[in-house]
DNA sequence: CGCTCGTTTGATAGCAATCAACCAACGTGG
DNA sequence: CCACGTTGGTTGATTGCTATCAAACGAGCG
């Protein structure tokens, strides 16, 4: 894999978000732009944790793994996200790019000891929590075709492209992330599409046909 | 199931915490005392969010259903934690009493916009966004007797009574939590024993015996 | 063209869910 | 005091979903 570690330029990345996060919760970052290509570390397990991170274009996950090597990912961030804000010193997750991205680097200081951000983080954290909670009643108590039908319209609200969606990870990535194996969300997809509730054109999009019957699948 | 509505006595509650929380993480509630009998709900999903709570004693679990039944518990809040602190103004979780229980209640603004609890909050947000990250793991990539075992542990260091642990619930509760059935929690908790994991005294009742290859199985 | 990599498809195995008894503790009322 | 019903837990038999093992496929590329 190559590196590409170019840190270009200052910049400032104001808000422009719209669709979730409530009046005025957007997070600033002042800091620097940073590429990442497919696969590339961010960050791992373990490393310090003084620095947060802003997404710009692309993607990516953040992850736990085992002893033994199984992983689970515990999100995906999408541009606009920001993401590495830990408790401690250490971090207790890895981060990689899923896909070429650029990201805005910043001090975790510098941000976090904001007074005219600390509400933002505070409510930040709680809805990083909210969706955790979310993912665990999926990987807990959900069935494949479930999970993979509560990712897919996930998805689609996120990037905010209708019911077109352009799949920024793998399917190895979307297994880790539902806890499945890549051979069941391969299958789950497939019998969606023999369904006819999505149709596919390559395996990285996907068009959802009845976004209806998918919210139906999660109840 | 009989209701206990006793709103007692208007209380300061310090910390004298110790075991986990960083120096003075701990969150200070000054509210009502009130206690919950086993099974009683402390609140429902859909219902405005304006108090939050501390457990004096007993236990707690927050928990989301499906709309088939399925349940997912998010946490068990054990004497000493905070937990009803929402984003919104909606409950997206219940809570119900696990056995009987002793709780202090305040109002939610008065805690959040303490000026200086502010830090305090956004920590404990992040330590619970850590333990749901830890539970998707689990939930996602362990097996029936690792997810036990990594749960009994966690208790026992929880209730910080050594070796010895006295269950606040019941094994649907554990089942609910573990992402697993009654039947396959009961079965592993047998297999546990017969191996010399641990002791049974009463289904409440556990010892670790060999905490050590219990902690093997979490890897 | 033949390689690699990611994905799909197929066959089989295994773990946990489901369905069903059974058991012990407890409370109730005859 | 004891039959009875209830509740929570354990144990057993079987099913079924998803993992595992294995192979084929197709796109991109040297």
């Amino acid at each position: 894999m190559p590196t590409q570690p170019l840190a270009i330029a200052r910049t400032s990345y104001a808000p422009a978000s719209s669709a979730e996060p409530g009046p005025c919760d957007e997070i600033r970052l002042v800091g620097v732009t940073k590429s990442f290509g497919r696969d590339q570390a961010i960050y791992g397990e373990g490393e310090p944790a003084d620095l947060v991170y802003k997404v710009i274009s692309g993607g990516v996950r953040t992850f736990r793994v085992l002893a033994d090597g199984r992983r689970q990912i515990s999100e995906f961030h999408l541009p606009g996200d920001v993401f590495g804000v830990e408790l401690d010193a250490e971090r207790r997750s890895g981060a990689e790019a899923i896909c070429e991205s650029v990201l805005v680097v910043a001090r975790r200081s510098a941000v976090t000891e904001d007074p005219a951000q600390g509400q933002r983080f505070w409510r930040h954290a709680l809805r990083q929590l909210r969706r955790c909670q979310d993912q665990a009643l999926t990987l807990g108590r959900r069935s494949a075709s479930e999970r993979v039908a509560s990712f897919l319209l996930d998805l689609a609200q996120r990037l905010g492209s209708g019911d077109e969606l352009a799949l920024p990870m793998s399917r190895q990535d979307m297994a880790d992330y539902l806890g499945l194996t890549i051979e069941t969300v391969s299958r789950t997809v497939t019998q969606m599409q023999g369904g006819g509730l999505i149709e596919l054109a390559g395996c990285r999009h996907v068009r959802l046909k009845r976004p209806g019957a998918l919210a139906e699948l999660c109840e």
